[in-house]
DNA sequence: CTGAAAGCGCTAACAG
DNA sequence: CTGTTAGCGCTTTCAG
């Protein structure tokens, strides 16, 4: 065996030792840069040691070396994404391979503001794509010192300084109230979740709530918690009104399935006498009877948007600090309402 | 301000030059080794110094000077995991957190082998943790050459050479189906995805007719996509059957819901004429009428079982190579079967 | 406590 | 095309 006798990783050094070229050609081979020309039959004899030696060079010290690395970060999200998540892992790493980057994602789901931004910094990537909501000023700022090349966050609100892809989740609950409206309904209600996704409900009964003023409709609001028993004490609810609403929009996917099960164990029929519209567009809408009608936010736009953003960063363009996006969403128009 | 003019990131230097004290200090306030003595004093200027410049030391820089590191690289699994995947973070993150060690998920999920190890390597992680399906003998000694202190893998089957943490999808499948004849079911089915869930559901289809086999009781297969269609017409297949099976193993959460769903449409109902029983406890089973019972894995076991390898190597005792670890399901009975 | 100095593995000039 | 060399930011040793 060429292997070297020490249990240390193999450098370029073994590398170039076992090929018997200098380390500069073993570079050369491994980066071509513009302009290093190496003859077809030494590339195949560095190539072969790497090989032979199981080379992997070491990220550490060519980042330290070249000032700039391959990493694009991505915090893990505090909020609960579910499938969404790696729905748009998959696109967003996709999307980096092109250039040649690599996805990066941090464990820590907690930390946020400078604690966060140093642990970030340390690893000294090229980007880091965050949660606005944790992103401080502070935390930008430790950042941008650290020679982050390009910050970008996504939320629901617009982070300062820094572009962001808004989620805009008004414009949700806005669109499941048009297009039960679209479908005849007058006498709507909304759930609105208590607990983790609270904020996120929030909005999306805001939204709901202006499109159903707009139109002239009435809409009440409906607070629940993420149980079961809250959600049959709605529908008993219902069933004591002389009068009650004929569409709910349930706030999100779980919500909208809770509901619909709720209903038919109390004997109503969906959509007959209640339609359901969910939101997030989980698999399972396609998947149950009656299937989900659902309001769906495109990963897709964030994933290659953020990948576009750093396409034109690479391209050398400069760096804006205010093209902020907003990420609409859809109505999936199925069965359910 | 005492922000030097450059546009470079803040070095220790930087840092020393502001609290007035030397380069060696500062390494010393903030890694305190053992035998190193700094006055509070001047303790408090360095830091002031840190906070003040933002600065945030070097990750690559300093594995590249100590030779060890902080990440335990987590590459993101090639099997969907769903909920599974971000509870098991969190359980591991928190483990490792204790350690002060860091997760990094590489975000690349289709990279196996020996390609797959050289981009990990690249990384320099203390330990890695990926499917076994990804691992091969070379991808496990580029690994080992580079440095990497432990290998842990998990999976459906044990990676030799490397401990894993074995999911025991066949019990998955018996359990069910003892689960099923504890309460007195005699002629039972079970679905066996087709698509990506195949292997998966061959393992726990295998469980669920040894169990069945080893009781004397009847069990069907079905082989089903992970379409509503196919559910649906395995439902009629049951009404024209003059002795249809009284219970039924789904395989999964998402094929209980779809044949729950579908029975009822069909007007059967849940657990009276069927009962269900599925796979994984996603958090739906908890929402829905009637509850589902699921055969569920600790994910717990999980994250702490190798962190707490983790913690046996940074003690410093040896790296066993074939120290396999089961983890095994429990069912949880709700009211669907 | 400080200062000087070595060196981790790599890349990029530059000189052959 | 190849070899030599400096130095990225950090930790650690050693002598004050």
């Amino acid at each position: 065996m060429t292997l070297p006798e020490s249990g240390k990783p193999p450098t370029s050094a073994d590398v170039a030792r076992v090929a018997g070229v200098s380390r500069s050609t073993v570079s050369y081979v491994l980066n071509s840069p513009p302009g290093a020309r190496v003859s077809a039959e030494t590339r195949e004899r560095v190539l072969k040691a790497v090989r032979e030696l199981g080379y992997a060079p070491s990220a550490p010290a060519r980042s330290l070396r070249s000032g700039n690395s391959d990493v694009v970060l991505f915090p893990l999200p505090l909020q609960p994404m579910g499938q969404l998540l790696e729905q748009f892992i998959d696109e967003f790493t996709e999307a980096l391979r092109r250039q040649d980057l690599n996805l990066l994602i941090h464990g820590d789901r907690y930390a946020r503001g400078v604690d966060a931004a140093r642990a970030w910094a340390a690893l000294r990537p090229l980007a880091v794509m965050a949660e606005a909501a944790r992103l401080t000023d502070g935390g930008v700022e430790v950042l941008r010192r650290a020679g982050v090349r390009a910050i970008f966050a996504w939320g629901r609100e617009e982070h300062p300084g820094v572009p962001t892809a808004i989620f805009d989740n008004r414009d949700t609950g806005a669109q499941a109230i048009r297009h039960l409206i679209s479908r005849g309904h007058r006498k709507m209600a909304c759930l609105v979740p208590s607990g983790p996704l609270a904020g996120l409900g929030q909005e999306r009964w805001e939204g709901a709530r202006t499109a159903a003023e707009d139109a002239g409709c009435s809409l009440e609001r409906v607070d629940v918690g993420y149980i079961r028993e809250d959600i049959l004490a709605v529908v008993r609810g219902w069933q004591q009104q002389t009068d009650p609403p004929t569409a709910v929009f349930a706030g999100n996917d779980d919500f909208a399935l809770m509901i619909i099960s709720a209903l038919r164990e109390c004997g109503w029929t969906v959509p007959g006498d209640m339609a359901v519209v969910g939101a997030d567009d989980l698999p399972f809408c396609d998947l149950v009877w009656p299937r989900l009608t659902s309001v769906a936010m495109h990963t897709r736009t964030m994933g290659s948007g953020a990948a576009d953003a750093l396409t034109s960063l690479m391209a050398g363009k400069p760096y804006k600090h205010r093209n902020h996006m907003v990420v609409h969403p859809r109505v999936v128009v199925r069965e359910s309402g």
